[in-house]
DNA sequence: GACTCTATCTCGGTA
DNA sequence: TACCGAGGTAGAGTC
C-alpha cells in the first residue's frame, strides 16, 4: 500500500466526467493497483479513484491511470508532501453475521414464526423471473410464498407479487398466498402489500436467533 | 487525516455483526472524526468503518469507537509499525458531468429523441407518489410519461407502472402510455416493460449531447 | 427528522 | 463474461 499526500488537482472520464481543484489529498494506491483519492471528511468514500485492473503511467508532474474499459484517470501533482508505502500482505478478509441469508436460514428452519402451522416445502423455490425465498404450505391447504427481506420495502412487494403472478401458472400449486416478511416494515410497504393482497409479517433477528439456541440447548 | 499502519483485529456490532481476524491493515481517521479500516486490495470499499458522528476512545492496546446510534467498532491494535498524521485543510469538492439530471434535461430539450413528434408538457409532473420525469403529447393525441434511468433496471420499470397508475386517476390527462429511457435498458427491464404494456427507448448520451452543441453551433 | 431516489454505487453469487 | 440482487449501502435532495 502506498499513501501519498499531495497538492493536487484530478480529472476523471469514463462513466461520467469529473473533476477536482486545487488541493491537498490523499492519494492510496494498493497493492491490486486500484487507485483511491481522499480528502480529509465524507465518510469512506474517496472523491475519485479507479478500480483495479489498471494501468498507471508515473510522471514527475502526474499519474495517468487507465483501464481497459477506457476510463480515465488523471492526477496533477502540484507538490507532494509525503509518499510512503508499506507491506500489509493478503487479508484473511471479513466474517459477517445477520444478513438476510441468516434470516432466512432462521426462517426456513421455522417457518411458524411467520405464521402459525406453517410447513416448509422448499428453499429459494425457482421461477422464469428468479427464487421465491420460501415455499410452504399453510395448515388451511393453502401454498404460501415467503418473500424475506432485512429491511422492508416498497420493491420486496412488488417482487413478491411478480414472483406470485408466475406460480400462479402453475396450478399444480393449489391456492397460492404471499407474505412479505421483515425484521422492520416500512408503512408505504405495508400498505401496498395490502392493496395487492399479500399479508406482511415483522420478525426480530436477535429473538429469532435466540430461539434457535434455546431449541439447541434442548438437545 | 491520520494514518496508521498496524496489525489488528476489528469487532463490528451494529446494522450487524462483523469481525476481522488479525492482519496488517491501514486505518485511516479523518478529520471529521470518521474512521475506516483498509487491506491492501478490493478497490476504495474498506472492511470495517465508522462513520461520523461519533466517539473514539484511545487505549493502548486498542480503539472503542461508538456512534449515537449503538453501533460500536473496537480495534484490538497487537503492532502499531506507523502512525502518521498530515494537515489536509477542506477540500472544495468534486463537479460532475454526466448523472442522470443532465440526461433528464437533454431530453426535456429535444423529446423528439424518445419518439418522433413528442412535445413537452413538463418536467417533473407530479403525482401522489413522486414526480414523473416527463410528460409529454405525442403525435396521436395520447399523452406520455417518461421515466428517465442511466442504467435501465427493473426498479424503474415499475417505477413508472406505479406513476401511470396514479395519472390515470386524472381523466383530464386522455389516454395515457409510458415510455421508460435510459442510457441501457437490461433484457428483464425491457421483458418486464412489454409485459406491462410499456415501450422503451435506449438513448445515447454522448449523441445527444452531441445534438444540443450541434443545434447550439447553428444560432 | 423522515422519506425518496441516485450511484463512476460496490460486492458477491451464478449461469 | 454478463446478469442479478444485497448492502452496516452512502449521499443528496425534498418535504
Amino acid at each position: 500500500m502506498r499513501l501519498v499526500i499531495a497538492r493536487c488537482t484530478v480529472n476523471y472520464i469514463g462513466r461520467l466526467e469529473a473533476s477536482l481543484p486545487e488541493a491537498t489529498r490523499l492519494i492510496m494506491v494498493k497493492a491490486d493497483g486500484c487507485v483511491a483519492i481522499h480528502a480529509d471528511g465524507g465518510a469512506y468514500k474517496p472523491l475519485n479513484w479507479m478500480n483495479a485492473p489498471n494501468e498507471i503511467r508515473e510522471f514527475p508532474d502526474r499519474w495517468e491511470i487507465t483501464n481497459p474499459k477506457d476510463e480515465r484517470l488523471v492526477i496533477n501533482l502540484l507538490q507532494v508532501l509525503s509518499d510512503v508505502s508499506h507491506e500489509l500482505g493478503d487479508d484473511p478478509g471479513l466474517s459477517k453475521d445477520g444478513v438476510e441469508a441468516h434470516l432466512q436460514e432462521l426462517l426456513a428452519a421455522d417457518p411458524t414464526v411467520i405464521e402459525d402451522g406453517l410447513i416448509l416445502i422448499a428453499r429459494e423455490y425457482p421461477t422464469a423471473i428468479g427464487p421465491v425465498d420460501l415455499l410452504c404450505r399453510a395448515s388451511d391447504g393453502t401454498t404460501v410464498a415467503v418473500e424475506i427481506k432485512r429491511r422492508g420495502e416498497i420493491d420486496g412487494v412488488e417482487q413478491l407479487g411478480r414472483y406470485l403472478e408466475y406460480l400462479r401458472v402453475d396450478t399444480s400449486l393449489g391456492v397460492l398466498r404471499g407474505v412479505f416478511v421483515a425484521q422492520s416494515i416500512k408503512p408505504q410497504a405495508r400498505t401496498l402489500a395490502e392493496t395487492r393482497g399479500l399479508t406482511w409479517k415483522e420478525v426480530d433477528y436477535d429473538e429469532l436467533r435466540g430461539r434457535r439456541v434455546d431449541e439447541l440447548r434442548l438437545f
